[in-house]
DNA sequence: CACAAATACCTTGACCGTCTAGGTATCCAG
DNA sequence: CTGGATACCTAGACGGTCAAGGTATTTGTG
C-alpha cells in the first residue's frame, strides 16, 4: 500500500482530457470515469484537479461548456472542444510522445 | 519556436537521476549535461531544478555525495547510489512504466 | 592584456498544477 | 432513513520546477 504520489500527473492531465471530449462532448464526472475505467485506475483523477482545469482550459477557449441531462437524468456541464482546443490536444500529444520516448529511453535503457 | 512548458518533467526527474547514477558517480552538472546529450536534449535540466533535487534525495537518503575532482580537474561533488536510492529507482521506474503506459494508451490510442 | 564562454556550484522567490478536505443537492437501494 | 452513488464546486496547502540572480576557476580569443 504505497503512497504512490501522483506528482507524475502534473501536466498530463490537460492532454487527458482533451483526448476524451474528442470522442464527444462529456461531462466532468464522466470524464474522470472515463479516464479510470480506460487506465484500469493507473490515473486517478480527483475532483479537485479536474474541475479547476476545466475552468483553466474554458478560459482559455479549449472548451465550451453547456448544461444538459447525465444519462441517469441529472443535471451535468457537458463540455465540447472547440477548433482551438483541437490544435492543442494534437500539439500535447506530440509533446507527450516526444517526452515519454526520451524518458523511457533513458528509464527503460 | 513555441514555449514548450516544461511541466512534464513535474516527478519525473528524480528518477532520471537516480538512473543516471545508476550507471556510476557523477557530480552534478555532468548529470544534467549527460541527460541532455542522451535525450537529444528532449530534456533540459535546469540548475535551479537540479541542485534543490539533489538536496531532497540526499537528504532522503537516496544518494551520498563527496567533493573530488572533475575530469577537467575542477572541484565538484560527486553523487552515488544508496541501497535506499537503488530500490527507490527500481519503484520509480514501475511507477512510470505503468504511467506512461496508461497515458499512452489513451493518447495515442 | 582584456574579455567571453565554459565549467561547476549555489540560492531566492515566483509560479502553477495537484491534492486534501471540506461543501451542496439529488436519487436510489437496502 | 441511512448510505452510497451521481454531479458539481471551492479554499488553502503543498511541492516541484523555473527564472534569474550569484561565486569562483579555467580556457580560449582577439
Amino acid at each position: 500500500m504505497s503512497k504512490e504520489r501522483n506528482t507524475l500527473l502534473h501536466g498530463t492531465l490537460e492532454a487527458l482530457v482533451l483526448k476524451t471530449l474528442s470522442y464527444g462532448p462529456r461531462h466532468g464526472y464522466a470524464i474522470a470515469r472515463w479516464l479510470e475505467e480506460r487506465t484500469d485506475d493507473a490515473i486517478q483523477v480527483e475532483e479537485g484537479s479536474l474541475y479547476p482545469a476545466l475552468y483553466r482550459m474554458e478560459e482559455r477557449g479549449l472548451l465550451r461548456a453547456e448544461w444538459g441531462r447525465s444519462e441517469l437524468d441529472r443535471r451535468a456541464k457537458f463540455y465540447h472542444l472547440t477548433p482551438r482546443g483541437e490544435t492543442t490536444l494534437r500539439e500535447e500529444v506530440e509533446a507527450w510522445a516526444r517526452f515519454s520516448a526520451a524518458v523511457s529511453a533513458v528509464l527503460l535503457g
